[in-house]
Parts: C-alpha cells; structure tokens; sequence
DNA sequence: ACTATTTGTTCTATAATTTGCAACAATATG
DNA sequence: CATATTGTTGCAAATTATAGAACAAATAGT
C-alpha cells in the first residue's frame, strides 16, 4: 500500500469530479481507485468524499485533507526534480565500445550529435570488433550487434539491424541473377569473417521454412565496408546489413536480390557492466541511441525491397 | 513500487547510521531496505549513498534529498494527525442493540463508563432478546451473545462468554449433588428459554465426547437474572453465562457442580450492517468493549472451578 | 414514464510485486 | 588471522495489486 498513490488517487478525484475521470487521468480502473480512496479513508478513519446522487463532495474533513495532500505531492515532485536537475548537466567520461564499421559511421554521427548537446561530456571511444571484457577494460558501455550471447551483462536493445543480399548491376548482368537461395551456390559469395557461424547464409520462405545457402565464398573480410565495396565493384553478391548497405542500394550502385525471403534480422544493444547503477550520463546516451536508432532507423528510410525480418 | 515506502526506507538508513539498523527500525529484512534504497535511486536517476568502505555516507544529492524527504513525511504526518483528530472528540449518536440480561449489567456499566469518557455522544439503548434487523431498524450497532448466524452483517469479535451448571446449597443439601450429567434427570432444571434449541444441556467429556441432559423442567423464563434468582432461591439447577452467575458464585450463594464437564463457550460479537465504512466513533466505541472484555473478561475473576470451554 | 448510460462498489481470477532467507564478497574488529 | 557484520543479489514463497465483470443506483435522453 503506497501512501502517496493513495493520496495521489483522492486528489486526482477531487480535481477531475469523479472517480472515473480520475482513474483515466491517473491512467489506472476505476475500481483501484476506489480502492484507494476506501483504503486513505480507512487508514484516517474518517471519510473524506461524500458519494451522494451520483455526486461527489469533500467533507469537511477532505478538504482539510486535500488541500495539505495537494502540497505535499508538490513537494514530493519538487524534492525529485531537484535531485535529478542536479545533473541534467551532463558531464564526466563516456569510455564506449562499438563495431567498428557502425561506429565508423551511424553511431559516430549521432555520438557526434550527442556531445554537441553535451559539451561536458568526454567521449573515449574503442571501434573493435571483439567481444571485449567490459569490467576488465573499464568500459562504461558498449554496443553490440547481433545475437546476445547469455552473460552477466545488462543490455538494452537499441534498434534492430536488417539483412539484405545485393551485388552491383554488372555483376547480375554477367552472371545472371539467382532466385532462390539454392542457386547461391553457384555465385561468388563476399563473407564477412567476424561472424561465429559458418558461412551458411539464412533465409526463411515466405512459408517460414529455413533455408540455409553456400555460395562460394572468395573473399573474406572482417570489415563490412570492405565488402560492400567489393560487391559494388561487381566481385561479388554480399549479404549485410542495411546500415552500411542501405546508402549504395539507394544510390544504384548495389541491388537487392532474393527480396521475397527473409533475411534473419539482429538487434542492436547497449550492454553494460552489471551489479551497479547505471551512471545518468550513461542512460541518458543510450535513450538517445534509441531514440535516434529505434525498430525503424533512419538508413532503412527508402528500401522499398525491405525483406521482412524472421 | 511504494514511493513511500522507498523513501522512509532512506530517512531511516541516514537516521540509523546502516542498512542492518533501518531495517530492524523498520521491521523488515535488511535486503528490503537495500532494494528500496535502490529502487529509490533509480528513480531519481542519482546515487544518493555512498557505500564504501563499511561506511554510509550521503552523496550531495542525498543530503538534499534527505532534507525534503524528512519534511515531506513529517508534513504528511500532520496531515494525516489533523483529519484523525478531527474526530477524536467523538460526537454523534450512537443506536445500539444489545440483549437484555447482558445489556442491563456487564454492558451498561461499560457504556456509561463510555458515556462519560465521551461527552458528545448521545445513546440510543435498546435492550431486546430479538435478533433485529439492524439495517431496516436503523441501528449503528448490536451487541449479539451466542454462535453467530451466517449472514451479510460484519461481525467483530468483543469477548468469550463461558457458562456454568450451579444451585444453592441449600438445594444440593436437599437434594444431592448431581456427579454425572445423566444425574440431572433427576433434577429440577431452571431453563432460559429464549435458546433456540431444545431444552437439552449439552457438556464434554475430559475425553471430549459430547453428551446432552435433559433436566426436568420445572421453570422456564427468557431473562437470566429471574433463573438466578430463582436458583439461589433453591428452586433448581441452572445452566447459564458466568456474567449473569458469577457474583453469586463468588458470594456463595449458589455453588458450581459438574465442574469437570467441559461446557461449551460462545462468543460475545459486535454487528454492524454490512458494506459501509464504520464510523469512527462505533469503531472507537466496539474498540472500547473489545478492552473491557476479551477472552477473560471481568467476571470471570476469582471463579477457580470455571470449566474450561468447548 | 421508460430506457439507456454512467456512476461507484465489490468480488475474483490473474498478474505483478514484495518479501525474507541464504549465500556471497568485502571490510572492520578483536 | 579468525570472526562478525556489512550491503548486495538470486530465488522461492508469500503477499498484494490490478483490471474486468457484475451489480445496484442515479442521471440523462427520448
């Protein structure tokens, strides 16, 4: 039983003239809060509303009531917001991990943003690939792409990263253009290396079947940038992810194939040294990321050839 | 999550000096408190203890907080103490039912105690064997003596009426003195006769076995004081609430017998009519006869040989 | 005057949260 | 160096809160 719900509950009643249009504006059932209401004037002993023709009226006693419930809410937010305005002012060290070829690109524009609206901030950011050892290396965050693997860590998901397959126009010219995953087999494959499976490229059938193709991979790399251009100098058919591949689809320089099946998507997540509160300045950068990346981001404004995630 | 809870948690850390100390303030598991100190943190999105080196120590922010959150609570108890001694001068009508015998006694002396403890409350006594209609009739309050029915009325438990078997001496001497409930058949029974069910004395056994005599009747009457009076006149044996024989007992007038026999105990109960809050001034009221009375009441003082109940 | 709608209350099944104990690492004390 | 106490956290159990439904009562609309 909390207290200041209850009070919170009997002066949203006061204010709004019923209890329906309290719980509304409290967003809770009309039952809680007459619940709430019974349980203030129980603990009282004294009944602060008349309910009487299907109007309500305070007693004497509620308005006594009232008036001090109205200050003291006040108070309670004032006491709050003091306490968190302490440190709107964001400042101290940001020590961030990212992939190298995100962080490279959408996540150092919009960090890049963030410590414009902060200039007290201090940014130390480590663009790796690796699985780094946040506590050991002392990283107040890191940004992971893909598919979490279970560990103490906290994460918060930031967005959503999209897979398509492309290659340039020249190559599906020379080389024809394959319609099922099956005939990557026959295609020259551009892997990115960094990925713990085997080169086996997942799809799903519009009927939700898995499918898993073998192209013939030539060339490997542990950079997405890399590949990407491999694959508009016509070396190859590539299969990434939208955030660095996305800008060359747009441009023409790469073109979406096998678009009826879904590619397998992943998650972008903010992961955290566990067991501790979270820094303000910490949580705030990463709302930011969310807000800025989302289920929806920006580079995936535009591709009409979108494949579904799985 | 209990905001209020949240933040008297943190009061009683700072106050106490340690988590382990505001929880034994508190009565709650030391954990709790460090949950709710936590809790309290996120929210406020702000560290407000440190907790290093075995020591407790308030953050800027918590000092801050620490100083409003005192006030908050200290404000919110005056509130609450301004609505509640609102009413602590009771006043108002009290309309209370209660049985006859009883009520002319053990009760009234109470009430009258009651009365002039509270001088604004007027009383409306109506002492009746019937079992009323409390809401139809008007009545705040019944005092009710016996196994309650089942019904919508709210019932508050106030004291354990016990009952013995006794005569007068001179009766016994006359007489004999029965050792056995089956001796009461040669007895002449004084009976109450506003219980419902039939003239049957009903006792256990020390092993617990139930066994029902059946005196002769000779006298019957629906007020205990005429049986008293008529037992210590050694016109019979009678079988009734101690409230009603115990002075006599202790004044030698009449004697128990058939001690050893378990004779079964009811309640005393206060009703109220269902589904509304119960004014302050009867809950203070039945709080009141609660105190008097309860499982050893008064009455029963100083009678050794009182049979233990069923 | 009748019907429909909305009110506040209360019961109940379900969901959510809280709680306390135990285990642990860390630190202070004897 | 051993012991005691600290605050933290996981987890099973207990407790509480919640929302929806049903209801009686009152108001508004026809």
């Amino acid at each position: 039983m909390d207290k200041f719900a209850d009070i919170e509950a009997f002066t949203a009643v006061v204010e709004a003239g019923t209890f329906s249009a309290a719980g509304e504006r409290l967003g809770i059932a009309k039952s809680v809060v007459s619940r709430r209401i019974s349980q203030l004037e129980q603990r009282l002993d004294s009944r602060l509303l008349h309910r009487t023709t299907r109007r309500l009226s305070l007693t004497d006693a509620g308005k006594n009531f009232y008036q001090r419930a109205v200050q003291i809410l006040a108070d309670l937010d004032d006491a709050e917001l003091s306490v968190t305005e302490e440190t709107t002012d964001l400042r101290g060290s940001l020590k961030l991990a990212a992939p190298l070829s995100f962080g490279l690109t959408h996540l150092s524009k919009t960090i890049f943003d963030f410590l414009n609206e902060h200039p007290a901030i201090e940014l130390n950011l480590d663009l790796n690939d690796r699985n780094i050892n946040l506590i050991e290396e002392g990283f107040d965050m890191a940004v992971r792409i893909g598919i979490l693997q279970d560990s103490t860590l906290v994460a918060r998901r930031l967005g959503t990263m999209r897979q398509v397959t492309c290659a340039s126009p020249s190559y599906l010219e020379q080389h024809g253009e394959p319609t099922h995953p099956a005939d990557l087999q026959q295609h020259v494959g551009l892997q990115y290396s960094n990925i713990s499976y085997k080169n086996q490229w997942g799809y799903k059938t519009p009927e939700g079947k898995m499918l898993f193709a073998q192209p013939q991979i030539r060339i490997r790399a542990n950079n997405g940038e890399a590949l990407a251009a491999a694959a508009v100098a016509g070396m190859g058919i590539t299969k990434g992810p939208t955030f660095i591949l996305g800008s060359l689809l747009k441009e023409g320089k790469l073109v979406t194939i096998l678009d009826e099946y879904q590619h397998p998507s992943a998650g972008i997540y903010a992961v955290y040294p566990p067991g501790r509160l979270i820094p303000r300045r910490i949580k705030v950068f990463s709302d930011y990321l969310a807000d800025r990346f989302g289920d929806h981001p920006y580079w995936d404004d535009g591709l009409s050839s979108l494949s579904k995630p799985a």
